[in-house]
DNA sequence: CTGTTAGCGCATTCAT
DNA sequence: ATGAATGCGCTAACAG
């Protein structure tokens, strides 16, 4: 590529180069006559200052980084979207890395991204503590965990109420009938999964419902794996899901062994991802505001940083009960 | 943050800043004593080097930006995952951006992103000619283009066979008795759907087979709103869709109108984002390699960037059918 | 093999 | 209001 610098621009205009640099920043008065020329050069040689250079000189890159699980899950992609957009109107840029829960690829994109200078992290890793990244933060990295937090570490945060989420379903649930529950969860070390399963067990502990729990993983494969291989699975009301994409695994599964859904069984997700509206049955869920998450967690980060906050500060979002076909009133 | 440099390690160590930069670079040959001396203080400092020195020092940031309009949309996140990968395993970082198809946002991501010197450009606009592309292409920026290709511009590309996928989707119909075809296209600007249209009307060109074809927009929204407004649509034996989502879309206003597919009518779509299959019905389609299209133009960009390619080189991908239940055998 | 030095492009003192 | 000089962190050319 070509290289025009501001020098360029300094000597087609006939002035200094700092001038040329005040001009553009506007850190200092420059007269009128001089900023014309300079603007005019600017033009005639389709100068556009080097932000690599400005950012080893100013010490901040205007980038944050974004770690994540998979950009191939909608949920991920709504969240990145929703921080993307907040970003690009403060004038940052987005650089992501999907890691798929794996340690190492985890640590090895913190590793690219800090090299890189972001001024900032957006953080969905996988559940487990990560010293290197607790170390980082100490040593003053401005940091928001979203969706899930990790053990261990005192940071700022995103996240739903799971809690409430899972009671939203169950009571939905138990108002139209339903007395046992068969719980297909997520990761088993991820935060949103334990918050799920603790929520689920403590609303159990009356010991007025059957119910048992199983931790899998958030995919589509996991819940028609399990699904396709739990016998008896009508002995439950309701199959109550770690995410939409479990559920609509256990459903398919479900299908083909002749169970239908709701009549038989309800099942019900988490999430609300876009296409869950369009599932058939269409299901009942619980909607995470993902894009918002994406936007709060972009504008809390800048606000650490333009503050130099070093106090954590959380943000639990609503979730939103969304009743639709997948779960039905039992006969009772 | 904090500021552990070259010359911490340089001190720490008791060697001069070129050997530590040596040792990290393997540019030159440095003793084993000194080598050991280095990597301990390096450890101890949790030090790694600024890339943006680097790229400021050797002119390459090792950074690829990407262009296109909606990350939110399966087609593209995929496509995205396919670069990520192999960019990554070659030591590269990308930066994204989603336009939404507007020019003007599109034009602004350029400036940014060519105002952080990526190396190279992965780029899915809007069908429009874009001038200021095309000039820094000129000027030698390493482009791509990806699923669109802007007229004009002579530049390596990687696309599908979308002549050879409306082909697919037409022999198959036709083979089971389908003689009235309706398409509901995509965006009308866009070199996808214009190759698309062009394929369909070489192929009904016959006079032998009844047929209309409509510009819309790749959107669920825009497959639903056509098909419920569109009356007497039961005239024809299929509709073809511009892709997956409007296939989704007409599919759910149909039903809304009592009408079912397939026995009433065949419907097609394009791409085959992972949720058609799990659709009920399950979509006829074709496939778009998409993961492998992000592969592919990522090497594509990287020999270019290697080799200071000027040539332009194209890729087409075949695209494949896939036969599901949203199409049947007519009664004929 | 190792240390010293110049300079990548820019913003910011410090002079004037 | 303007220009000259300094240094951000790093690599490569240059001396030993």
């Amino acid at each position: 590529m070509k290289k025009v610098s501001i020098k360029d621009v300094a000597k087609l205009s006939g002035v200094s180069i700092s001038t040329v640099s005040r001009v553009l920043t506007g850190s200092a008065p420059v007269s009128k006559e001089l900023t014309e020329k300079v603007i005019k050069a600017v033009q005639e040689l389709g100068y556009s200052p080097s932000s690599i250079a400005r950012s080893l000189r100013n010490g901040a890159t205007k980038t944050i980084g974004f770690i994540l699980p998979d950009i191939t899950n909608p949920f991920f992609a709504h969240i990145v979207r929703g921080a993307e957009d907040y970003l690009r109107k403060h004038g940052y840029t987005l650089i992501f890395g999907s890691s798929d829960q794996d340690k190492n690829e985890e640590n090895h994109l913190l590793d690219v991204l800090l090299s890189k200078h972001i001024d900032g992290l957006l953080f969905t890793g996988s559940g487990d503590s990560n010293p290197k990244l607790l170390r980082k933060i100490e040593q003053g990295l401005k940091v928001v965990f979203l969706d899930r937090i990790i053990r261990g570490v005192n940071s700022s945060y995103v996240i739903v109420d799971n809690k409430k989420g899972i009671n939203l379903l169950l009571d939905h649930l138990i108002e139209n009938g339903h007395e046992s529950f068969l719980f297909v969860n997520g990761d088993k070390n991820t935060f949103s999964a334990k918050q799920r399963h603790v929520a689920f067990m403590e609303r159990m502990k009356s010991g007025k419902y059957k119910h048992e729990h199983y931790f899998t993983g958030f995919s589509y494969r996991a819940g028609y794996n399990f699904a396709s291989q739990f016998d008896d699975i009508l002995e439950f009301d309701a199959i109550l899901c770690g995410n939409d994409l479990i559920a609509f695994g256990v459903i398919d599964a479900l299908e083909e062994k002749g169970i239908h859904v709701p009549e038989q069984i309800s099942v019900t997700g988490f999430d609300d991802i876009p296409f869950s509206k369009h599932y058939k049955p269409a299901l009942t869920t619980v909607r995470q505001p993902m894009y918002e998450m994406g936007q709060k967690a972009s504008e809390l980060l800048l606000l650490m940083i333009k503050e130099q906050l070093s106090t954590a500060e959380g943000i639990i979002l609503d979730p939103e009960l969304v009743v639709r076909e997948s779960t039905r009133r039992t006969k009772i």
